[in-house]
DNA sequence: GTATTGCTACTACGGGTGTAGTTAGGGCGT
DNA sequence: ACGCCCTAACTACACCCGTAGTAGCAATAC
């Protein structure tokens, strides 16, 4: 058991910012949110999407210390993959490799990226030598073709 | 201009059938959507779906004919980048080579698949030999780890 | 000790979304 | 001619979600 719960939008948020502090205190997600740029929410808001997260099992709550910590009770990677699974299927039908072409097309990720990836599968060896040489200075973020993206 | 709408889950099904069937009435989509195991929604349910994809521009409607018929207004190609870019930013925060990396470790991708997309791409020549001469006999569809996925 | 502040628990509420009922017109079967 | 069925337009509505206000308490500041 123990799938992984469903989360909205807004939670996912508030989950981003756990696994990124490890463990907070409703001030401290509030902080962590408003830094990655969300906005201002209100901190009763951020109270009610923990709330929310710990009542579906999604994170665990320490309510031994005052103000309670808050911890996500699922590792980061194991919801993404179950995202990626999801949309997979549900966008792209499970046609991985139709999904992997349209990054590439998209430019989000490059040939040598790919290759790169080759490498890391074949050898289980070291965690991510990040490509290597690569022959791109810019280390990733958005390339892509031209976009405006908001 | 010309931005691709945001479409719901329930929208984005119609347009699915809509893509599959290249055009249709409601009643058209409607088995279109029925076949695909998604239940057996109401006659006007798929009516308001379409009538709602019509105003956010997502489909063209035909008053001509009667019943009218629908018709997709973008391609399914461009919906489809434009989710997995929404998707790769929201989720994996722009990594794509994470979301690869997730995808083989899924095995949703296999690593002759990988290279299959390289080749592809190098060599911006034939459309899509299927992976050519894979030796895994199975197409597609999900094999996947495990999974019980209702 | 009285006001202030920091927290938690509960309540609220507006808009979006999925789903469908109701009303009304036009053709067709008999 | 009469009633039925297909279809279109409009209305309905409950539930979810984002967002936040209010009440109640306890420790602290003065």
């Amino acid at each position: 058991m123990s799938r992984v719960p469903e989360l909205t939008p807004a939670e996912f948020n508030v989950m981003k910012a756990l696994w990124h502090l490890g463990h907070a205190t409703v001030a401290e997600a509030r902080a962590e949110l408003v830094r990655r740029g969300g906005g201002e929410p209100a901190y009763t808001t951020v109270m009610t999407l923990l709330g929310r997260l710990a009542s579906k099992g999604a994170v665990a709550v320490d309510r031994e210390r005052e103000p309670f910590v808050y911890q996500p009770a699922f590792a980061r990677a194991s919801i993404l993959k179950e995202r990626l699974r999801d949309f997979l299927d549900d966008v792209f039908d499970g046609e991985a490799q139709a999904m992997v072409l349209g990054l590439v097309e998209d430019e989000s990720l490059t040939l040598d990226e790919l290759r790169d990836i080759e490498r890391r599968v074949e050898t289980p060896a070291a965690s991510t030598p990040a490509a290597a040489a690569g022959p791109s200075g810019d280390r990733r973020e958005s390339r892509r073709k031209k976009e405006k993206r908001a």
